[in-house]
DNA sequence: TATTGTTATACTCTATAACTATA
DNA sequence: TATAGTTATAGAGTATAACAATA
């Protein structure tokens, strides 16, 4: 447990905009949590992400898509899903929609005739590439107001929060 | 830019499950990534949140709404929506589900009559207490794996780099 | 003219069940 | 009997347009 004031009576209502934070609004506890402000990092970097990828007709998930891809020729598109956790029913039209567009293609599996391995296109590649700088562009830009070192340091400890999850109980 | 090792040819299909990280899938320039690294982190938090709060009918959305409701006495839900970052159409729902199962009340505004002050209610208050305390041990039990002193450095760069993002042209 | 709360609605994302062909 | 890829579909979550009442 933990004790969090409140602010008692009717709140003020905003004075106009433009304050800091939030208008005066008390979010000390939600602000003490991790999940919290892990998912409003992600959203906002995502949310810096998104238009630098739109010239690409890529989105999020297309762009990690592409890019495990890209890095791992061959993978199935089984192996893609565990290591995106993305579902497998919702993989295929992910897919679909750069097999349709040519970044992507799917070759017979040398050893297992049920999977498929998937491979970029000499486009697929090159669309990697760029969109690839764009988001690291994003994230080594000077938005985010982080050095090299601190960078490092913020990475290390999401990994250890979500690594910690992922292995235990569950 | 940043290069980034590509494994060549076909790769060995997954050996059985139980592979540390993902089967040997290079995964190298995502988890470069603080977005990416956040997005884990903050899913793996809410997955270990969500059962916990399910008993007390409550989903993450809701326990934030009513955190804040619970903290700021006499809150408009356009007030609630900035905090939280929710669209006021969407708010409508969880706040009428709340009310309905008596954890929230609205009374008229006292300065403003388009506007409705919001409260929680005696039981609203209990469960509230009841909820933050859960989520309380599991961002803080030993499942994080991290020490107060890693949790304050892990939230003070999260939000720098969120506050950066926010603030700037966006 | 702008803002609060609201309806209706559409679109995206994520999840489940079940099928086929191979293993 | 289990797995890879797929279909169909359901359910969350998130977004836009437009309205009545009030400022």
């Amino acid at each position: 447990m933990q004790a969090v004031d409140t602010i008692e009576g009717p709140l003020p209502l905003p004075t106009s905009a433009a304050n800091g934070g939030n208008s005066g609004v008390n979010t000390r506890f939600l602000d003490s949590l991790i999940g919290y402000n892990a998912r409003r990092a992600a959203l906002a970097i995502i949310g810096r992400v998104l238009p630098r990828l739109a010239p690409y007709g890529l989105r999020v998930v297309d762009f990690s898509v592409l890019t495990v891809i890209a890095h791992n020729p061959g993978i199935t598109s089984r192996q893609v899903c565990s290591a995106l956790d993305i579902l497998p029913p919702n993989l295929v039209g992910l897919l679909r929609s750069l097999e349709k567009r040519g970044r992507v293609e799917k070759r017979e599996h040398p050893s297992d005739r049920r999977a498929q391995g998937l491979y970029v296109t000499g486009s697929g590649a090159e669309v990697q590439a760029r969109a690839q700088a764009e988001v690291a562009a994003v994230e080594h830009g000077r938005l985010t107001h982080l050095d090299a070192q601190q960078r490092a340091t913020l990475i290390y400890l999401l990994r250890k929060v979500y690594e910690a999850s992922d292995s235990q109980s569950r």
